[in-house]
DNA sequence: GGCGTTCTAGAATATTCGTAG
DNA sequence: GCTACGAATATTCTAGAACGC
């Protein structure tokens, strides 16, 4: 557990996030958290990529994605409120034609713009690691939120 | 319960309270309470609002926000007519020919103008927060923490 | 519990099956499965009705919708291709342009074309129902099949 | 054992309806 | 009338569980 396996979700999900081809994927404006667009995100990661082998990640349905960012422990913050300010002008439809479909933002204290030393803590939620995040605290409250929807 | 969750209703509701840009929901003149306009709260916040995507509430029936108040904890304050005596001298038609109708006085004791600290304290009266809110008794079950939400 | 509310999901579950104007949810082969086109669903059931006022279900979300499928009782059947032959010759896009996605097949005993009367029996799985349909087995192992996949 | 994918369920808030007081 | 609340369903976000690799 000293480096980050670069075939793992962690290190795929912060190369889309850094990466220009993609745009469905990107920080917010503070770069703390990432802003996704569904419909993008199915197109041009899940779909397209899937036809050649170039292929990130084996499945083409969205909420599978959504279930890992869970299991690293991301939570999605806001709906109405994490449009860019740039993106209020257009409402909904980006000028190049492509429409957006809903943002969604997620959040995670271990993953941050500027901040690729922390991806280490970027830990899968399974039992065994549950245990080793707090091994004595109480596991249920979480740090920042009650509930976030 | 740390901070608040800027989804939920005590958030929207504070929002919209300080927004300057709806009208129908305002301080009372103490700023101990809100006024809340009928007509207009459901011309601007419920049914305009609902044609984009940009709604705030998913409701188009007043009764269902009154309901919201209550689960808060929020209190009518007025039998009869809540009317500040200065918004009587406009006398049910405002001047841009919009109508007003009956105003809602609402009150809680968390919920005052220039107090956002208190906010925290706005919980839904759900049988689990009652429980908490009068201890004494057995809540459930909660000895360290078993849950994980 | 005699007789069944329109406005409820199995209601509007049944007329979305049987009517000729959506065509994103129809019947399975043997009418005893629904066949659900996702996007097409998306489109002409979640968000084309939310903008006038003649919305069907308030949510745009599609997982919103599978999760009230899970809540009554409905299980996912296929995991591969759901696709019945006939519609594989369009494969992929109609005749008429619109795109179609990937098909869900799910399956409740109490849902079955030509069936109305199996309706009342499909209920809401809240802890009181779920109490009433085992009231005195263990109401962890589900009735006909432990695991659906 | 860990990780990724899939289907289902838990839990909290939101919405609606009815009705007690 | 009319205010407040119980209860049921609806929506949302997260987690459990099973399976394959």
């Amino acid at each position: 557990p000293f480096s980050i396996n670069p075939e793992a979700f962690p290190a795929k999900l912060w190369r889309l996030a850094n990466s220009s081809r993609f745009r469905s994927v990107r920080w917010d404006a503070r770069g703390q958290g990432l802003l996704i667009d569904e419909q993008q995100f199915v197109s041009e990661v899940l779909k397209e990529a899937a036809e050649d082998g170039s292929s990130i990640f084996k499945t083409k349905n969205f909420t599978s994605f959504i279930r890992q960012l869970n299991l690293y422990g991301f939570q999605k913050l806001s709906k109405g409120l994490a449009v860019e300010p740039q993106l209020l002008s257009g409402d909904g439809a980006e000028a190049d034609g492509r429409a957006t479909g809903f943002l969604h933002h997620f959040h995670s204290p271990h993953f941050c713009r500027d901040r690729p030393d922390l991806l280490v803590h970027l830990k899968r939620l399974t039992n065994a690691n549950k245990a080793k995040s707090a091994p004595g605290l109480a596991p249920s409250s979480r740090p920042g939120s009650p509930r976030q929807r």
